[in-house]
DNA sequence: AAATGTGCCAACCGCACAAGG
DNA sequence: ACCTTGTGCGGTTGGCACATT
């Protein structure tokens, strides 16, 4: 038996709303609310339309401050980047766009920046992929047709996006786009060129690493335990002067604290082999001191690795193993134009003043121990020299959303070369400071900040994009110098 | 000029979830 | 524990406007 209708259909007027009726909608709402019942608000107000409908025409259409259509590129980056890392939870990405709604970012995404951004290559492409055995050198090519066939249409548009940014001929990926380094920068590139070359090999090739990967690594965490006393030391410092001076770290460590042979192995690790610790070591970490241990917090984390790898949301898991025949995608045409995008000049955030790269002088830190919600990290692709971080809702308690992490959301922006990266962030009165860092493939190590680890000048800082479930409230700028 | 195709967007539909009885 | 109800969300559709053939 279906579920009763909420409204008696055949007396509810369908279709577009005239002016009276809007007016009568708004003239009500705005004198009396909408009493928490919209079911029976079209009966107050005389309204032969269904309560869903009333609401949907208030919530999209009469509401003030609603925006419509003249999207900036700055929202199209926001809303790219957001269904890259989410998928289409149009609600959230709504919630970072003030004055739009879940409908019209959800339309604008089907009709104009799908087809912007993915171009319109990916039908033959896809028509290609459907033949499997063509190529004599795709001999794995059907089992993974297979598995591309039983992706859904949002995971394979996300990946396509995914598979673009790591395209060597976009802009992530090829220095002959990426602005001019200043002097400074260029010294610290010619002076760590043989560490770039040495972490190098210590890295995942063009390969992202799988939610159960990112377990695994956060099942290593607690080499991070090594840290410890120089996180203190930073803390005191942060609390103190908010100053951290130079760091006798060289930066030399492998990737995450990783050896070779631990990253060979979590490569070649099943899943299996790597959730089951995960718990464990997880307790260590300080982010769950700071929420006093509480097992709930353990579970969400728990949750969070179990969703990643659920259907909704494992186009991450999907591209380490489309991955493996990246030359699929390869010729895609970048979809995103944002060469013309790149600014001349470095762009100083407001609100701070930022001392000069070979300064010597204190340097404020975020003071970062104390993040009452979670944090991540998108790149704004449109513009280089800047890149966001999210705070966690605190609305979404309850959801099986961490109360705290960080994130980040694709390493391709970030490849190769060096910056000087000073985190703004308003609600703070103070910045962090990360000078230099290599930033070679690049994605933030979660498990680095969300324990509330301190970026410690000087060191290589490894970045994690692959399990990404953020849901993101608020907007703070993070600029890269 | 008519037919057809395409883009766009408001609105609808059905499902999932939470709250309350 | 189960059922009912209201709400929120994402997928889909219908229809209008404009472009192309």
């Amino acid at each position: 038996m279906g579920r009763a209708p909420c409204c008696d259909k055949a007396n509810v007027k369908k279709g577009p709303w005239s002016p009276e009726e809007d007016a009568k909608l708004k003239a009500y709402i705005d004198e009396y609310g909408t009493g928490g019942n919209w079911i029976a608000l079209p009966q107050k107000i005389g309204l032969k339309r269904c309560g869903k409908s009333c609401r949907l025409r208030w919530l999209n259409y009469l509401r003030p401050n609603i925006k419509h259509g003249g999207f900036s590129e700055e929202e199209d980056n926001i809303i790219c980047s957001l269904y890259i890392s989410i998928g289409s939870r149009w609600s959230v990405i709504a919630a970072q766009l003030p004055g739009r709604t879940d409908n019209d970012i959800k339309n604008y995404w089907n009709t104009r920046l799908k087809k912007k951004l993915l171009g319109r290559r990916k039908n033959s492409r896809m028509n290609r992929l459907s033949v499997p055995g063509q190529d004599p050198k795709d001999v794995n090519l059907g089992e993974e047709n297979k598995y591309l066939q039983n992706l859904s249409s949002s995971a394979l548009e996300r990946l396509q996006l995914h598979m673009q940014l790591q395209n060597p001929l976009s802009f992530y990926n090829n220095p002959t786009f990426w602005p001019k380094l200043n002097p400074f920068q260029e010294k610290m590139v010619q002076s760590h060129q043989f560490l770039n070359e040495s972490n190098q090999n210590n890295l995942i090739q063009g390969t992202p690493i799988s939610p159960q990967q990112a377990a695994g690594e956060c099942s290593t965490i607690s080499n991070l335990k090594a840290d410890e006393h120089q996180n203190s030391e930073n803390e005191r410092n942060i609390q103190g002067s908010n100053f951290v001076g130079q760091s006798n770290y060289t930066g030399i460590e492998p990737v995450s604290g990783f050896t070779q042979a631990e990253l060979d192995d979590l490569l070649n690790s099943e899943a299996s082999d790597v959730l089951p610790t995960q718990s464990h070591n997880i307790a260590e970490f300080d982010c769950f001191k700071e929420m006093n241990g509480s097992m709930d917090n353990l579970e969400w984390w728990s949750n969070d690795f179990v969703d990643a790898n659920s259907a909704s949301s494992n186009s991450w898991d999907s591209a380490t193993r489309v991955n493996q025949s990246e030359e699929m995608y390869q010729d895609y045409g970048l979809g995103y134009s944002m060469q013309t995008e790149v600014p001349t000049k470095m762009e100083n955030p407001g609100g701070f003043q930022n001392p000069p790269s070979n300064s010597t002088a204190p340097k404020q830190v975020m003071k970062a121990t104390k993040l009452e919600y979670g944090w991540f990290i998108y790149p704004n692709r449109c513009n280089p020299s800047t890149i966001r971080i999210y705070q966690w809702p605190s609305g979404f308690a309850g959801r099986n959303v961490p109360k705290f992490t960080v994130q980040i959301i694709n390493e391709a922006w970030y490849v190769g070369g060096v910056f000087d990266v000073q985190i703004s962030c308003p609600s703070f009165a103070s910045t962090t400071l990360i000078n230099p860092t290599i930033f070679r493939r690049i994605s933030i190590d979660t498990c680095l900040l969300k324990n509330g680890r301190k970026i410690i000048p000087g060191e290589v800082i490894t970045f994690d994009y692959s399990n990404i479930l953020p849901y993101p409230l608020s907007v703070l700028d993070m600029k890269c110098f």
